[in-house]
RNA sequence: GGGCGUAUAGCUCAGUGGUAGAGCACUGUAUUGACAUUGCAGGGGUCGGAAGUUCAACUCUUCCUACGCCCA
């Protein structure tokens, strides 16, 4: 890439190249040994999934601080790699085997795991190309995997270690069971969502002719879950409610199954809702869970009645009847289910309490249910409703973790930004319930915990018949696969030879120890078999932020690399993820795993509303780099990221930031013709002409504001400064500036001082924006490059621009020449608006006369005629007074130009001109008149406020008796 | 029910205790050499409503209204 620059700028020609380029050159992470560590860590999206414009965002903004943070000398390493993504990969696997009509469990779990990976294989690679197109500077050299084997022995440390602890634990308890999947899940994959439902009202007979002492002989309770009668364990009231406490302690005999279960109190009852009266299904409701062990029931008491696929099963006490057993919970798929049936032979056998309501006309109507909103829970991956379902499972004591990130957070060792953020983040950690980390899946890590047969101490020393715990286990050979789960002991380890030898040291001497399903004549052995689920995705990308670096494994990149710098995420993950890595980093680390955690908000689709796949309103950020290129995407999402909201998608701004990329093309390409080509040093050069001094100054205040806006990850303001700096005083003074310095016979000293200094600035340019548009400014700085390369000793084109050096103008420029710049402009907008108001042609040149002039303005005419003539199109300008007749003024700063208008335009336009600027001045000296008149604002306020109100008051005073003497003047 | 956030120009959004800015859109205008993916100029806002604090409120406080999100 030499010579000339096209004359269109084409992203995607450029986009491929560099990126290739960079990637083979290893220049996203150059050997920097002794520099300043720089550490992200990139949310590892799912493997098999593809960019969505949620990860554009999220990712542009980590490029722009690592791009930001390499420029500045530091060993910046942005990790990136992808999850295993449990759940999510299997489906997709799983519904890949459905359109064969083909299904996983026609594979053993081997099979269908080596399936996953092949997969993985196929399709992992998609995303990870997806983000180099973006432009993302990630080390790929070292691209993680949350199932690669260092980090499987980071995950089976950690559960070693936690469960050793007693953090993690197994526990009978109620679940969020997915009946789609046949998996638990976490509290957080859970949604819960309003859907339109019915409540139910029942008569529970009271037993023995008991009645309540309005005579009635049943107690009325109300449900939406009517199904779950089958499982009913009691029915509760308030503990302070009259109109029930002379049954208390009585029983019901529930339709249907015919239990007799207890009348209890209990505070969770609200007297308030429906009769007061409440059942109580403590195995398929959460609450009742609670309510029923306060009761004394045991969690392996607690009746079930459904299956894993949420049909009905029969109860440990046998007393449903035949015709629910196999029902669906509910009606699905237009086949009626056990609610259905309940509810028909309820109302069959006079036990249902309709619902009178009147209809729209007026008219009573008798409905079987209440119609009522019900907040149902539903499955994040399966779309299904959740089932409380009584299960083993594993759980980490989330509670015990959260206390230190808590603290950490509130003591700014943790710094989270936007701060309001705080308030959500302490309110769930410090309500953290246990977490549930184990899966019923086959793709994930398996847990690392080796069951056997429980055996009680007198036993230790039995013969190996004596603690075969079933009787279909042949004598000596007990085989854990046909041990309840509450007679089984865990083995937990990071090998199966440690778990075995755990366990030769829980049972007798004389016992063998193996593992296995099937033991065939082989005596004394206990068959250990591991726990076949897996764990919880979060639970490994948990450890995202040291076990990509090698954790478990001491190593200098460790040492340098953790505790990150930053960690960038969308606030939807804040719990999934970014919390259960301060609470990981923490115990495995002793650490927070970084101390400043920025979070972003959502990208929403142009009306605001979230983007899903149904509402097909999804914009693929791939789509948006095809038409505008990866810059103007990463820019638009950089100057739309303002702390704390959400960006709605915005196409014509998408293209507005292309025609940006284009503006700077051009720019440059006006540079080459004018023998501007790259600068040889980090510094300014030296410069005497004012508007050389002037881009320099400007350059100045770019770098520091520019800085200041990264240092408080104000992304919004950063984009609008290098954008603003480049488009309206690069482009739109500077070069306009300086043309005249490259005309035909201008001074050759002076051109080529002004060479230097655009080519210097053009290079600022370059290097401040290509955080955010990395493409188009490494493209322009090698063709820069090639115009004063090598050749001429200029080391400057030696390295690309990705490692090249932030800004460091050390300037010092005058103070005298940057205000005749200022002056020069403001000159100039002040002429071409008068020329406008006044119908004057732009291009026409004015003569002018200044009767007096300050000492700014007599030496920058004197100077900087050229640019005067060309930008305010003045020409001459006399100092002196003008002569009688017509004329309009023009200001710049206190200097009034007198610029005489005979036979150039109708003297009444000039009139009312100069009476609507009158006005304002009048407005506004009148206005500060009134607050300068009032002794309070005087003696209260700032001084400086005074003194500004003051200065301001004398100048719109002047301005109005200039105005009106000049009213005067033209009659 | 609890918590959080937002409300500023037609649209999308910045913003500060001293009477408001950007981009787009709109209006007018310019075109023989960087750029029409452009230049120049302009119109447009009682900063959601009410009360309070203050010399001074778009900005701080309280309440209200609307919308959005999270949790139960």
């Amino acid at each position: 890439m030499t010579e000339q620059l096209p004359t269109t700028f084409n992203p995607a020609e450029i986009e491929a190249r560099w990126y290739q380029h960079w990637e083979e050159k290893g220049l996203f992470r150059p050997e920097r040994p002794d520099a300043e560590p720089f550490t992200i860590v990139n949310p590892p999206p799912n493997v098999t999934g593809s960019l969505h414009i949620g990860h554009a965002l999220d990712n542009t903004l980590q490029d722009i601080v690592v791009r930001y943070e390499r420029l500045r000398g530091k060993d910046a390493l942005w990790v990136v790699g992808t999850d295993h993504a449990g759940i999510a990969t299997q489906m997709v696997v799983e519904r890949q085997l459905e359109e064969r009509q083909d299904k996983r469990t026609n594979y053993s779990r081997e099979e269908f795991v080596d399936k996953v990976w092949e997969w993985k294989a196929e399709s992992g690679g998609t995303i990870t190309g997806q983000l180099r197109r973006l432009g993302c500077s990630m080390d790929w050299s070292r691209e993680q995997f949350t199932m690669d084997e260092h980090f499987t022995k980071a995950v089976l440390k950690t559960f070693v270690d936690l469960y050793n602890d007693g953090l993690i634990y197994r526990d009978k308890r109620l679940v969020n069971w997915d009946p789609k999947l046949k998996t638990a899940i976490s509290d957080l994959e859970v949604e819960s969502q309003n859907i339109p439902g019915h409540f139910w009202h029942f008569k529970y007979p009271l037993e023995d002719g008991v009645t309540l002492p309005d005579g009635r002989d049943y107690i009325e309770v109300a449900t939406t879950r009517p199904e779950t009668m089958l499982a009913d364990m009691a029915v509760a009231v308030h503990p302070s409610d009259e109109r029930y406490a002379s049954v208390v302690g009585k029983h019901v005999v529930l339709p249907i199954t015919g239990r007799k279960v207890p009348i209890i109190t209990d505070e969770h009852a609200d007297p308030e809702l429906g009769s007061g009266a409440v059942k109580i299904t403590p195995g398929h409701d959460f609450n009742d869970f609670e309510v029923g062990k306060r009761a004394g029931i045991a969690a392996g008491e607690m009746l079930n009645m459904l299956d894993g696929d949420a049909n009905v099963c029969q109860t440990a006490d046998g007393l449903v009847p035949e015709e629910y057993l196999g029902l669906h919970r509910f009606k699905r798929d237009g086949v009626s289910g056990a609610r259905e049936l309940v509810v028909q032979r309820l109302k069959e056998q006079g036990f249902l309490i309709p619902h009178i309501t009147k209809t729209k006309k007026g008219e009573t109507q008798e409905l079987d249910a209440e119609p009522r909103t019900i907040a149902t829970p539903f499955g994040d991956r399966g779309g299904v409703v959740i089932e409380p379902w009584l299960t083993d499972q594993w759980y980490v004591d989330a509670e015990k973790l959260a206390q230190k990130p808590i603290q950490q957070v509130k003591d700014g060792t943790i710094e989270i930004v936007p701060q309001s953020w705080e308030k959500t983040f302490f309110n769930w950690m410090e309500n953290i319930q246990p977490w549930c980390i184990s899966r019923q899946l086959w793709w994930g890590h398996r847990i690392p915990a080796w069951f056997g047969p429980k055996v009680g101490k007198d036993q230790k020393k039995a013969s190996p018949v004596k603690i075969n715990l079933r009787a279909d286990s042949p004598p000596g050979q007990i085989k854990i696969s046909t041990v309840e789960p509450s007679e089984r002991v865990a083995f937990v380890a990071m090998t199966e030879a440690e778990a075995i030898a755990q366990a030769k040291e829980y049972y007798p001497d004389n016992f063998d120890v193996g593992v296995g399903e099937h033991d065939v004549g082989v005596p004394d052995m206990v068959r250990l078999i591991r726990d076949p689920d897996v764990l919880d995705t979060w639970f490994s990308s948990a450890l995202w932020p040291f076990a990509t670096l090698g954790w478990p494994n001491e190593s200098d990149l460790l040492e340098k690399h953790f505790p990150n710098d930053l960690l960038i995420s969308g606030f939807d993950i804040l719990f999934f993820w970014d919390a259960r890595m301060m609470m990981m980093g923490q115990y495995n680390m002793g650490k927070a795993p970084w101390p400043k955690l920025y979070l972003h908000g959502l990208v929403r689709a142009a009306d605001g509303a979230k983007m899903s796949k149904s509402k097909g309103n999804v914009v693929d950020p791939l789509g948006l780099i095809d038409e505008y290129g990866a810059d103007a995407l990463r820019f638009f999402m950089a100057a739309m990221e303002s702390q704390g909201r959400d960006i709605k998608m915005d196409n014509e701004r998408v293209k507005g930031y292309r025609n940006f990329a284009t503006k700077l093309w051009n720019a440059t390409r006006f540079c080459q013709s004018n023998g501007i080509g790259a600068s040889s040093t980090l510094a300014a050069p030296e410069a005497r002409l004012a508007a050389n001094q002037w881009i320099i100054g400007e350059v100045q205040q770019t770098v520091e504001a520019l800085d200041a806006a990264m240092a408080d990850l104000r992304f919004d303001a950063a984009a609008n400064t290098i954008y603003q700096f480049t488009w309206s005083k690069f482009c739109d003074w500077y070069l306009e500036l300086i043309k005249p310095v490259f005309a035909e016979g201008a001074s050759e000293t002076a051109a080529t001082e002004t060479r230097e200094v655009a080519g210097w600035a053009l290079d600022q340019i370059f290097v401040m924006l290509h955080p955010f548009m990395p493409f188009i400014t490494e493209e322009l700085w090698h063709a820069q490059g090639a115009l004063n390369g090598p050749e001429n000793g200029n080391p400057r084109s030696e390295y690309p621009i990705i490692t090249a050096k932030w800004p460091n103008p050390r300037a010092n420029v005058s103070k005298p020449a940057t205000d005749a710049i200022d002056w020069v402009i403001e000159l100039t907008s002040n002429v071409r608006s008068a020329k406008n108001e006044l119908g004057i042609a732009p291009g026409a040149k004015l003569a002018a006369f200044l009767p007096s002039a300050s000492e700014l303005a007599s030496s920058t005419i004197e100077r900087s005629s050229a640019a005067i003539e060309r930008l305010a199109r003045l020409t001459p300008v006399t100092l002196g007074e003008a002569p009688d007749g017509p004329a309009m003024q023009v200001t710049a700063g206190g200097d009034v130009f007198v610029i005489p208008l005979e036979g150039i335009i109708d003297i009444a336009e000039e009139k009312a001109r100069l009476k609507k600027a009158l006005e304002a001045s009048q407005k506004e000296a009148k206005s500060l008149e009134g607050r300068l008149g009032n002794a309070n604002f005087v003696e209260r306020a700032k001084p400086e406020a005074v003194e500004k109100a003051k200065a301001d008051f004398a100048h719109h005073s002047a301005e109005a008796e200039r105005l009106t003497a000049a009213l005067a003047r033209l009659g």
